[in-house]
DNA sequence: TTCATGCCTGACACTGAGTATCACGTTATG
DNA sequence: CATAACGTGATACTCAGTGTCAGGCATGAA
């Protein structure tokens, strides 16, 4: 899932990540993102700033890596989803496959997501990331899309859309402490097509 | 609109900038937006670094800056729209104004486009713009929005999706020249959520 | 054990974005 | 005409990110 490390060599290669990964969190969420720079996060981690650059190749990364392998959850999420199923549910159901990937440690995921909306350049890198996403969950649309979604248009918006709902709900969640629930805020989410939207403040119920 | 300049100072600086940015915008589409320094884009315009940074903060800016009203001409319009429509047809008609907003130069735009999603920091830079659009475009949903409505999370959703619908069909329009209508094309952007979405590919008509 | 191969590391140099400061010339205003 | 405000260019600086190179250390073969 997340490149299964397959030599010696690799293994070692991934613990150093995840370890200077870890000492630079550490750092950001006591500094702010923008004040601490490489020179520093090499200092604090105990290797130069060469061997820093090495296993990220931006600041940005240094955080965000961890997002990396959720492009390929909701892929393969929608590949498992029955196929009968519409467009909505199955991407609802992929959706759920990432959160649920994503919350391993609660704790952790809240306090990027908070550093992630407190700093724009995460925020802007992060969407990069979406934005890689979107084209492979597309593609899976398309597979099985009816005719009468010919139009590329329709894939990308609903691609596009459920994506959106991730990002928003997982804020909401953050926001939250965490206790919300993730599948009843993607309900929530999810309706905001479905409902007929309708506008008037004194709405019959 | 897009902050009407008051004195003469404030009328000079407007036409430099426009000056400026038609300058080096050329030069992004000769050689590529990463290929060409500030200090390439100050000789060619004849004026020094210094003074070409002071017109644009960051490189990024120089061709994104004509995007800066989208944000207001949308929020605006979605007050023009009749406040008893449902959130969809209003954001449908907000849309169908920002990009009337924006096809006044047909091809210059198209170019725009173009160079923006051959170039990762303008996509993400573009996105970091449309995020700081949502939260206005939210708060007139939410004027307007019924008790049923009540969760921050489905006005939310839906000012994102709009966005992306927006985004969506000015690649797809420009992909294909310019030729197709946008009005076409928002609805068949916006089709994507009424549909049933249904998936079986021997659908029934 | 010894040697050779290849990877990892640190040191160094470099480009370019973006910030800040200062002195000079010009332009608006009284 | 005097002066104050502003635009400009020059300069120096920090920091992100790239590239190169030589030495250390592991693994594997002889």
């Amino acid at each position: 899932m997340s490149a299964a490390p397959v030599g010696t060599r690799e293994i070692g290669r991934h613990a150093v990540r995840a370890e200077l990964a870890r000492v630079a969190f550490n750092r950001f969420c006591l500094t702010g993102f923008n004040q601490v720079t490489f020179a520093d996060l090499a200092e604090a981690a105990g290797v130069s700033r060469s061997t820093f650059l090495r296993y990220f190749g931006t600041k940005e990364d240094v955080v965000l890596f961890v997002f990396d392998p959720v492009g390929d959850v909701i892929a393969d999420a929608l590949d498992a989803e029955r196929a009968d199923e519409d467009d909505w549910s199955r991407l609802r159901g992929a959706l759920e496959s990432a959160a649920t990937f994503l919350v391993r440690d609660v704790q952790h995921l809240a306090t990027i997501l908070d550093l992630v909306d407190q700093t724009p350049a995460l925020c802007a890198r992060l969407r990069e990331k979406q934005t890689e996403w979107r084209p492979k969950i597309v593609a899976r649309l398309q597979e099985t899309a009816s005719p009468a979604d010919g139009s590329a248009v329709v894939a990308d918006v609903r691609a596009a859309a459920a994506l959106e709902c991730l990002w928003i709900v997982l804020g909401h969640w953050s926001a939250s402490g965490g206790r919300e629930d993730l599948g009843d805020l993607l309900d929530t989410a999810f309706a905001a097509f479905s409902t007929p939207a309708r506008a008037q403040t004194g709405a019959p119920l």
